[in-house]
DNA sequence: ACGTCAACGTTGATGTGTCAACGTTGACGT
DNA sequence: ACGTCAACGTTGACACATCAACGTTGACGT
């Protein structure tokens, strides 16, 4: 734990941090302004809409997200009274209601995708050479690989 | 905008997501729990025990964090009301309130700032040879560079 | 002096995210 | 039947982040 950060890594560490903040907020934006869907709207959405049925249990799309119950469920609750998603309680299990997308939710994440997919593309691929995005892939597997075995949220494993 | 993702490219996009996401969280929450600060809260309080007199305008704190002048406020009356730091009027521009730490802000910063440093060090650096580094290093200026002239937040420039 | 404007910062409303605490229900052993 | 337990999801409190609207004050031209 004594060990530093070297001058280099210290300003790598400081253009990388600017760049994700940047890009997710250029994303969010961009999404926002032209759909009216939030990232996360936008991540329950598509989701629901490639599922079969466009519909999910509120576990699948937890698994999915890799999202906290809590977080599904605010975010489920004010999806649903903008009227993107209902949930309807399921006879079979009560305590699962399904979740589904409804048809403005569904026109919405159609009408965003095309733009948001192409919006990946040009900040990020584009600026970069076909070997530098392969570098990108091993460098976000390396590092994901140092983080295995850290829950991504607290674990309520008593 | 009708170009879409190579297969690679989608896989790649996923990992670089699921990296920035976990890192983030395994960061914010080491740090929460060794020392009660959040990220914004060090972030804050470490320009602050670096600047000459442990003091600095609002101005420059948002210049340095590039942070809205609205959650520099929120931001700064959450941590007064903690005891971090306070913010006292200063005579020569009453519009501006100089923001000063506070000894047990100091303490806290400077108890945490060696093992988040270290944290970065062994998350990020560890995993990657000296050659990623320096990819990552490109990459990250790439992608900035491509991000050139986005504001990171709203213009307020009616 | 006076009006206008830009910059300082603040506030309230709302969306996002985490934690702790809770209620419901199905499975399982007794 | 009856506890116990685990999994489903919900709720409330609070921190974080953004936007719109607002007051204050200094600079500048008239």
């Amino acid at each position: 734990m004594e060990i530093g950060l070297t001058e280099n890594e210290s300003f790598t560490w400081r253009n990388f941090v600017r760049m994700q903040t940047r890009l997710k907020a250029a994303l969010a934006q961009a999404l926002q302004e032209e759909s009216g869907l939030s990232y996360p709207d936008y991540q329950v959405l598509f989701l629901l809409s490639e599922a079969t049925g466009h519909a999910l249990r509120g576990r699948d799309l937890r698994v999915e997200l890799q999202w906290e119950k809590s977080r599904l469920a605010h975010q489920l609750r004010r999806m649903e009274g903008r009227g993107l998603l209902i949930r309807e309680s399921c006879a079979e299990d009560p305590r699962a209601p399904i979740v589904k997308i409804t048809a403005a939710g569904l026109a919405s994440v159609q009408a965003a995708a095309p733009a948001h997919v192409a919006r990946i593309h040009d900040l990020v691929f584009k600026p970069l050479t076909d070997g530098q995005a392969a570098d990108l892939d091993a460098i976000a597997q390396a590092i994901l690989h140092g983080l295995r075995d850290r829950p991504s949220h607290r674990s309520a494993t008593s």
